[in-house]
RNA sequence: GGACAGUUAGCUCAAUUGGUAGAGCACUCCUUUGACGUGGGAGAUGUUAGAGGUUCGAGUCCUCUACUGUCCACCA
């Protein structure tokens, strides 16, 4: 125990210390716990590796790290499974700018030596961010670090995708899916955002055969080349006489039939849709029914091929223009109006995405959905908070298959080889039969991989001991955007290959956002970096700021004050150790003395410890982590700071040996109980004040996590200590409406009624509290001093002759007001107590508080009934 | 179009199964007494968005309305 605390917590010299010294202890792996401890496991969600920190990722740092750092004091064999996710697309995108600035292309320096630069990259970059989690205080066991293309991750990724081939569940076919043609991939129906725009719809006139003509409106007029039908209401007055001729379709002449399909909506447009099959996935479902051609008019790139006759070779919005401006010189257009609708775009980089008919490998998802949605329903899996398991639920019970398949080169590659004619072999190797197999260029989807990571970062598929001990997980904690796009996939792929959940709770995070609310953003210029308020206030007061004032799945609007504010509370904390550890002498046992030898304030401030124990541990197993965190910050700061330690200063510099001892014991006992209980907020801080205070065990991080003793709840104590509270409230408020100065000593004279042995006790507390020196009990039918003002706290009156001559008329009026005020809530009160049906149906407890507070409240209007009846008339 | 949240003090947010609304910041006044001025003391601030209902009792449960936000959805 190092001798005397600093004056300050230096918390950037102690964070790093603190860390490394954790961690070289290995106290950050679930082997730190005895060997036979129930395992709790939470699989980290894998960042992308070449991220930077943002709030976000700050904020489940600091969520999971209560939940593991939680875990472990309560003797939990904790892991906290770190690692990142190679995020295919994201990560493509990076080099390729990086490319790019070096005046070259990933086309240019071909697949292998991309791959070689982006490996580099990863080297490079793929640590900084979890470096910055450290700087957090995440006790992560980074022994067991993963990264989605590890070998044995990889291993895992082709193993699944075997068994899902060897069970039929993955096929490969041409079918319409999103692609993106700057990106020149596809991507999943979860990777296209659809935002609301403002955009045009153009009308104009299809030439129908035999002179007449049939109007159609459209957002996208170069898709008029890849028309196969024009589609009416089959019972539309203005139109069905049509059905069956044939319409031409403008500049290149191509006829196409006139159908009738109920999926066309009268009152839009101009009530006749074209249909373009092959570039929009509502025509493409009209095309199946009614046995159209499907014509792709568009290249990877997003030109046009030639099936767009003369418009060939043409960016799909040049042509757009170029087609209707020559439709226009046809007199062929009618009009173009503004128009808002739905945009879809991609989410990496944001550009318009094609419906577009594409060869790709698609999973079979339905099966794997329903053993999922069982999961849930039967409570293996519980969603916290419960509202999100209808969205679950609806997103499962309507999904489409799965596109598997990119055309990006980072990432899985499939394993998958093609022969001469063109056979399929799925598998680790091509077939050893001398003939010469392709390998497949496509790669999987990122989200594949990570969906397998609850059990492929413990060994999966081999039975490794990791494996066998700590899957299935416990928690996995996430934000709520990626519900669809990992949590549902991990539930899926999880059942499907393990037979078991993958963890038996989702906790789901709200986004971070500014204060005023606002989706941070860099365009916005609003966003705060983790680690410059780390730099400024430390990581502590950051963590606190992230958990408290938030609920699960709700937003938190992150207000940097608050975090100001905190490190504050950090200060005051050192400062509380600061107080108790300077008072120490000799050898301190520990533990708290036995209820009996104990004074008032120390049975109060016991019995408060242990009520917050109590409720703490309550609000942990309902995961309300930032209501704990408060009461902790309530209980610390309000009352062992504000009161127990300011009412301590009695025994600790006038009492005898016996009732100094005990100070110092209940002194040191509440810190120590406080810190535990903090410490999974503020890892920092109280693991470095515990140095300072007695304590057995190695260190806090594997320090139990406090019981509560129902010894130690004293309902009589905590009512007395609030008499003798309010008290001695009612003469500061006083003596500042007198205007007495501070340091002035007073007199009061005290008729404590019911509590004269109470009074008599602890008149001393009087001095330190409210500089009342001399404290006189006022035998029983005593006469109120004269020139005093009264202060009133349940039966008790004390009477402060504040000056020579106190104002007869100001005191009769603020004893008149403060009266009123009683009057108020005993009228309520007594109606409340006067209702036969809350006496017979409220619970008795309830009403037993009611009717003592009822007999508190008229005590003290009795008190300043008659003071006002012997002052004033 | 469907669903889900939110609306509480000037600002940011709390309020455990319904028991009569709190904290921080900001604000006013006072204060350097042996932990802390990164402190201490005192104070002001609310028809809990609105309307109805259930209940002895509603911020909390139900219905409707308004506004804000999010997710899902095939309107050219």
């Amino acid at each position: 125990m190092p001798e005397t605390m600093p004056k300050n917590f230096d918390f950037q010299e102690a964070e790093a210390r603190l860390y490394e010294w954790w961690q070289s202890n290995g106290w950050f792996k679930p082997e730190a716990a005895l060997p036979d401890a129930e395992p709790f496991v939470i699989s980290m969600p894998p960042p992308n590796v070449t991220g930077a920190l943002h709030m976000g990722h700050a904020l489940f740092t600091t969520i999971e790290d209560i939940m593991i750092r939680h875990a472990r004091m309560n003797g939990k064999a904790a892991l906290w499974v770190p690692g990142t996710d190679h995020a295919g697309i994201a990560t493509q995108l990076q080099v390729e700018k990086m490319l790019r600035d070096e005046g070259t292309s990933r086309i240019e320096v071909g697949r292998e030596e991309f791959m070689a630069r982006t490996w580099a990259w990863k080297e490079k970059y793929g640590g900084t961010i979890l470096s910055q989690f450290r700087r957090l205080g995440a006790s992560c066991d980074w022994d067991r670090e993963r990264f989605t293309l590890d070998d044995g991750l990889s291993e895992a990724v082709r193993d699944v995708f075997i068994r899902l081939w060897d069970q039929g569940l993955i096929y490969r076919g041409t079918r319409l899916v999103n692609w993106s043609p700057g990106l020149q991939t596809a991507v999943s129906d979860l990777e296209v955002e659809r935002d609301e725009e403002q955009g045009k719809l153009y009308f104009f006139n299809y030439p129908v055969d035999g002179g007449d003509f049939i109007p159609v409106a459209t957002t996208r007029p170069e898709t008029i080349l890849g028309d196969a039908a024009v589609a009416v209401h089959p019972e539309d007055e203005r139109y069905k006489h049509l059905i069956g001729k044939k319409a031409r379709v403008p500049m290149t002449n191509r006829e196409i039939p006139i159908i009738g399909d109920e999926y066309v909506d009268r009152a839009f447009g101009t009530g006749a849709l074209k249909v373009t099959p092959a570039h929009d996935f509502n025509d493409y479902e009209i095309a199946k029914r009614h046995d159209l051609p499907m014509i792709n008019i568009m290249e990877k790139d997003g030109t046009l091929n030639a099936n767009a006759g003369s418009y060939a070779g043409l960016d799909r919005f040049v042509a757009r223009e170029k087609l209707w401006a020559d439709m226009t010189a046809a007199t062929m257009t009618i009009r173009v109006q503004d128009h808002t609708y739905i945009v879809p775009r991609s989410q990496r980089g944001g550009e318009i995405v094609e419906p577009m008919l594409s060869m790709q490998w698609f999973l079979k998802i339905q099966p794997l959905a329903e053993k999922a949605l069982a999961a849930v329903r039967d409570g293996r899996i519980q969603i916290v908070p419960e509202r999100f398991e209808k969205i679950y639920y609806h997103w499962l019970e309507n999904i489409q298959d799965w596109c598997v398949s990119r055309q990006l080169w980072w990432g899985h590659r499939i394993p998958a080889w093609y022969g001469r004619n063109g056979e399929i072999h799925v598998g680790k190797q091509p077939p050893l039969d001398g003939r010469d197999w392709t390998p497949e260029q496509d790669v999987l989807d990122t989200w594949f991989s990570s969906g397998l990571w609850p059990f492929s970062t413990l060994g999966w598929p081999e039975n490794t001991p990791d494996l066998a001990r700590f899957y299935p997980t416990a928690i996995m904690e996430t934000g709520y955007d990626i519900l669809f796009f990992w949590v549902a996939r991990m539930i899926m792929m999880g059942l499907w290959f393990t037979d078991e959940a993958p963890f038996h709770t989702v906790y789901l995070h709200g986004l971070v956002r500014d204060k005023l609310g606002r989706k941070i953003s860099k365009t916005l210029g609003n966003t705060i970096d983790p680690t410059e308020l780390i730099d400024q206030y430390g990581a502590d007061p950051l963590r606190f700021a992230l958990i408290t004032g938030t609920t699960p799945g709700n937003d938190i609007n992150l207000d940097t004050a608050r975090v100001e504010r905190n490190w504050r509370f950090v200060n005051k904390i050192w400062q509380m150790a600061n107080f108790v550890t300077q008072n120490l002498e000799g050898d301190v046992p520990l533990g708290a003395p036995a209820h009996d030898e104990l004074d008032l304030p120390s049975r109060w401030i016991l019995s408060r410890l242990n009520h917050l124990v109590d409720s703490v541990q309550r609000l942990f197993a309902t995961y309300q982590y930032g209501e704990a965190a408060r009461q902790i910050d309530d209980f610390l700061w309000s009352e062992y700071a504000d009161w127990y330690i300011e009412m301590s200063k009695y025994p600790l510099y006038q009492g005898d040996d016996v009732t100094k001892l005990n100070a110092r014991r209940v002194l040191v006992h509440v810190l120590d109980q406080s810190l535990r209980l903090l410490h999974p907020y503020m890892p920092f801080v109280t693991e470095e004040i515990w140095k300072y205070i007695p304590h057995d065990g190695d260190a806090l991080i594997m320090a139990a996590y406090p019981q509560a003793d129902a010894a130690y709840i004293d309902d009589a104590a905590e009512a007395q200590m609030t008499l003798l509270i309010d008290l001695i409230r009612g003469v500061r408020n006083t003596r500042d409406e007198y205007n007495v100065e501070p340091s002035r000593k007073i007199t009061a004279f005290v008729n404590a009624g019911s509590n004269t042995t109470l009074l008599e006790q602890y008149s001393y507390l009087f001095a330190r509290l409210c500089n009342v020196a001399t404290l006189n009990i006022m035998p029983f039918g005593a006469r109120a001093p004269e020139n005093a003002a009264s202060v009133v706290a349940g039966d008790l009156t004390a009477y402060l002759p504040l000056t020579d001559f106190i104002d007869v008329a100001a005191e009769c009026d603020r004893l008149t007001k403060e009266h009123a005020k009683l009057d108020i809530q005993i009228a309520k009160s007594r109606a409340m107590l006067g209702n036969e049906q809350f006496i017979s149906r409220a619970q008795s407890d309830v009403v037993e508080k009611e009717r003592v507070r009822l007999a508190g409240l008229e005590a003290s209007a009795g008190q300043i009934a008659e003071r006002i009846a012997s002052l004033c008339q």
